[in-house]
DNA sequence: CGTGCACCCTAGGACCAGGA
DNA sequence: TCCTGGTCCTAGGGTGCACG
């Protein structure tokens, strides 16, 4: 069975979205340059995919990857909604030789409570490629308007179909999700995981050291090391480093401060360090990341304000 | 602001205790 | 016996300082 993770801030893109009612013209193997969500209507559906070949009941839901061919493996069949759409950054096929339920469980209590700006730090979902839906009712609802909108576009139509298309590939995660995860409960360390993130949120920009976050959650810093490592992937210091350049990143951008002024409101004592850390994080000085955005600003775009000046987030 | 260096603190692994 | 929470130990990476 294969698995897909898809980053919970992936811009999603609905292409096009039609109720397909199978036609002698599906034994033609066909492909399209994005993802196709199918979701059968009447049954049955029968499809091949490379050289697999399924028979779809009501219900069921099958995910296409882009270019993969497919076409009726035998005539007759009744009709599916489909969905296609692009996805950025992109899916990612999970190897069937994985421990799904240790995939989910740090799915769902992992990075998902940092707070920095990069998507990688986002929680991902883990979506199946064929399914049946719990919630199949609401599924197909959720196609009908979609059909509709596609039918008739007024307004933020689009805005719409990407929403709606947003919701199924939620339903499907949650039921997953469910599936697996019913019977297990998650450990306590996970709640002391949860404190330990939101006092680093808090205090990032304060002096925090190991012996007052010790002393706030009453457990050895090593202790919290490990939990932190296991559940979010990186250490304390880099979460705090990645935090305090973020805000120094908003100060060289919308204030006229000075790089040592920023490294003394974020807490670094010696501001040649500040400027180390913020070359190591980001590729260049502080400096050098100011006059970078003058430039974009001044480059005669003029939509580009101090809020949205792209890639040096 | 960049580089080199020395020192110290951090993080990871080993280990233990307790509970199921 | 396995899993989880917690502690101890230590290698090496992080940090701060000096200098160009």
């Amino acid at each position: 069975m294969d698995y897909f993770s898809i980053n919970g801030l992936s811009r999603l893109d609905v292409k096009w979205s039609r109720l397909y009612n199978i036609d002698p013209n599906f034994l033609i193997p066909r492909a399209n340059p994005h993802y196709e969500l199918i979701m059968v209507a009447d049954s049955p559906v029968f499809i091949q995919v490379g050289q697999e070949k399924y028979t779809l009941n009501g219900g069921d839901c099958l995910l296409l990857l882009p270019w993969e061919e497919h076409f009726a493996w035998k005539p007759g069949g009744g009709s599916f909604f489909w969905v296609q759409f692009s996805s950025d950054p992109s899916l990612e096929l999970i190897d069937a030789g994985d421990n799904l339920t240790s995939l989910l469980k740090i799915c769902h209590t992992s990075s998902n409570f940092l707070r920095t700006s990069t998507n990688e730090h986002a929680g991902k979902l883990i979506i199946p490629r064929l399914y049946t839906p719990s919630r199949r009712y609401e599924c197909l609802h959720t196609f009908e308007i979609m059909i509709n909108e596609f039918n008739k576009p007024k307004g933020y139509y689009h805005y719409r179909l990407n929403r709606c298309l947003a919701k199924l590939i939620e339903i499907s995660a949650e039921d997953l999700l469910d599936k697996v995860m019913s019977d297990i409960n998650l450990p306590a360390s996970i709640i002391t995981y949860q404190r330990l993130v939101e006092i680093l949120n808090e205090s990032y920009m304060l002096e925090c050291t190991a012996a007052s976050i010790e002393r706030m959650l009453d457990r050895k810093y090593e202790y919290l090391c490990n939990i932190f490592k296991k559940y979010s992937g990186i250490t304390i210091n880099l979460y705090l480093q990645q935090l305090r350049i973020q805000r120094a990143k908003y100060l060289l951008r919308e204030t006229e401060k000075s790089v040592q002024d920023i490294a003394f409101e974020l807490s670094f004592e010696n501001p040649l360090y500040f400027s180390k850390t913020f070359k190591k994080l980001e590729g260049l000085s502080p400096s050098h990341y100011r006059d970078k955005f003058q430039t974009l600003l001044s480059a005669g775009n003029p939509s580009l304000t101090k809020a949205t000046a792209p890639n040096l987030y």
